[in-house]
DNA sequence: ACTCATTGTGAGTTAGCCTCACTAAAGGCG
DNA sequence: CGCCTTTAGTGAGGCTAACTCACAATGAGT
């Protein structure tokens, strides 16, 4: 059982490394959300229509990787939230677009700019040169997995 | 803020790159699950209970981060497949231990031995210095934040 | 001995996802 | 043109993994 050890016990490995650090930084996230009162999905999904509008549920369904249905309930929370509106595609009749409101923008923007700070804290006590590094690394990590 | 690079309009951020990689670690290890029909919660449970063992539901609870209600019903389904038995606390008659059957046992190593794999082949890309480069990053950045 | 805290669980709820079936519309083809 | 197939979104209904609240049994402090 023990016979793991290089340095001090248990080494954790790359992959729990980095899936612990995600956890931090999604607890952080998770807890900066609420003053908006806001889901971490909801969210997510606010950002990828921030980042596409106006553009159709099938589209947002392909960036959060859910399936289109489920992009149905979410659309509806943030509708109900007054943060995006439907309307109808204009090229496609069966198609529906969705579409920021000012609110909904302010608010992104909001979200965008306390998550930004968020990890800039999460990554505060960092070297310049770490971060640049680990930058460079995932960086090419994800290019790698296209 | 000019070192921030203008590859391709929207730089990612750290926080973002980390997020990513975890996506795609997740990935690949819910679908590495598969061949023992186990789910991701299960196996994280059986790992934490196979670190502790034998160990208070409470325990569970809080290395999951989970609700000790929470634990009842992973521990349900974990003991329904055989692999952890509920015993009495020999010290405090309210508490219940976990404990790893042999197949549990069997089951954690094997699942532990595809996680490390699946791991390897992720990070495989990298060169040498960089793995240890991003060990060593990642490992600060975990125990600055205790 | 009495009170208060703790342990685990039954009961019931919620969030976020899913599949299936359906309607309306688009697109291809003779 | 009419017919057939595919595509976009959604209603209905289900599942899982979490939650809270209430409670019985037990332990611990005064």
């Amino acid at each position: 059982m023990s016979q793991e050890g290089k340095k001090s016990g248990v080494e954790p490995g790359l992959g729990e490394l980095v899936m612990e650090v995600a956890r931090g930084l999604r607890r952080n996230h998770a807890a900066s959300l609420e003053p908006w009162g806001i889901t971490p999905h909801e969210s997510r999904a606010l950002r990828v229509i921030g980042q596409h509008e106006p553009t159709r549920l099938g589209v947002v369904a392909q960036h959060l990787r859910i399936a289109p249905r489920s992009v149905t309930d979410v659309v509806d929370s943030l509708e109900r939230r007054e943060f995006v509106v439907r309307e109808p595609d204009p090229t496609d009749r069966r198609a529906t677009q969705v579409r920021l409101t000012p609110a909904g923008r302010t608010t992104l923007t909001d979200l965008n700019d306390a998550r930004k700070a968020d990890h800039e804290a999460y990554f505060a006590d960092l070297s310049a040169r770490d971060r640049d590094a680990l930058t460079r690394i995932l960086t090419q990590l994800l290019d790698d997995r296209i």
